[in-house]
DNA sequence: CCTTTGTGCAACTCTGTGGTTGCACTTTAT
DNA sequence: ATAAAGTGCAACCACAGAGTTGCACAAAGG
């Protein structure tokens, strides 16, 4: 089932499973805030599905102007979900989705402390 | 290693493992938009850990007033990862990280797109 | 060389959001 | 009954984000 990255069954290169919780702030929150807007995860997908691409062409396929998906590409980009490399006059966007592992890595600490409380409210006398 | 949401390496509920792609605005937008802010991470946290509590006892452990405080647990209320109960006078909030498996599907179904595509290269001839 | 196509930059508008303050209302306690 | 503690609502401000338009600059192509 695949190898792309890592963050399937297995492993999920969770950062600091214990001394989590610190929120790590900065990086997590341009990657969910990247996240958070309907249009950039669409073109991720689009950039998935049908490959790399300049910002014009995904103009195209959208109601937007070339300058807002521009600005979209540019969140993602700075959230490290893609990267650019220039052809000749063009751009073309290509997605790099190792940060989506920190995503899953924080989603799953988060399940942890959830089950410790579980486990916690278990072990009361009832 | 417990039990209490499923989104651990066996099931993730994914919602529609085909026909993904759709992107799902709704559900996903305010989901990815609630968890992008840092104090509204920190107080799912706080609440996971401490166990439920009121927006004015939140409060005092964040720069932030009660009212800031309010609006961000309405926030992660509307997303679905927070409920509250009324007791006395006071309001208790507390944690329901279900829709968090929301989010974990989505970045999964994204990995596979990714996987897949890696396969279609593979696949071309050298 | 001149036209076309694509990108880069900047200014501007509009709306949403994080945060505040102020006050009214309800519940508990003295 | 009255004071204290807690919540609810609304107005307000400041700033960031989404989107637009306009124009200048670089690369291909005739």
């Amino acid at each position: 089932m695949a190898t792309g990255i890592a963050l399937h069954r297995a492993g999920v290169s969770r950062p600091s499973t214990r001394a989590a919780v610190t929120t790590d702030s900065g990086a997590l929150d341009t990657l969910f805030g990247a996240l958070a807007d309907p249009t950039r995860r669409l073109l991720v997908e689009r950039l998935l599905t049908k490959g790399p691409a300049t910002a014009t062409v995904l103009a195209e396929t959208t109601p937007l102007t070339r300058q807002a998906v521009l600005k979209h590409l540019q969140v993602l980009e700075t959230a490290g979900l893609l990267d650019h490399e220039r052809v000749g006059r063009e751009v073309r966007y290509r997605v790099t989705p190792q940060p989506l592992a920190a995503a899953v890595g924080w989603i799953l600490d988060t399940a942890d402390l959830w089950d410790k409380r579980i486990d916690r409210l278990r072990r009361l006398p009832t």
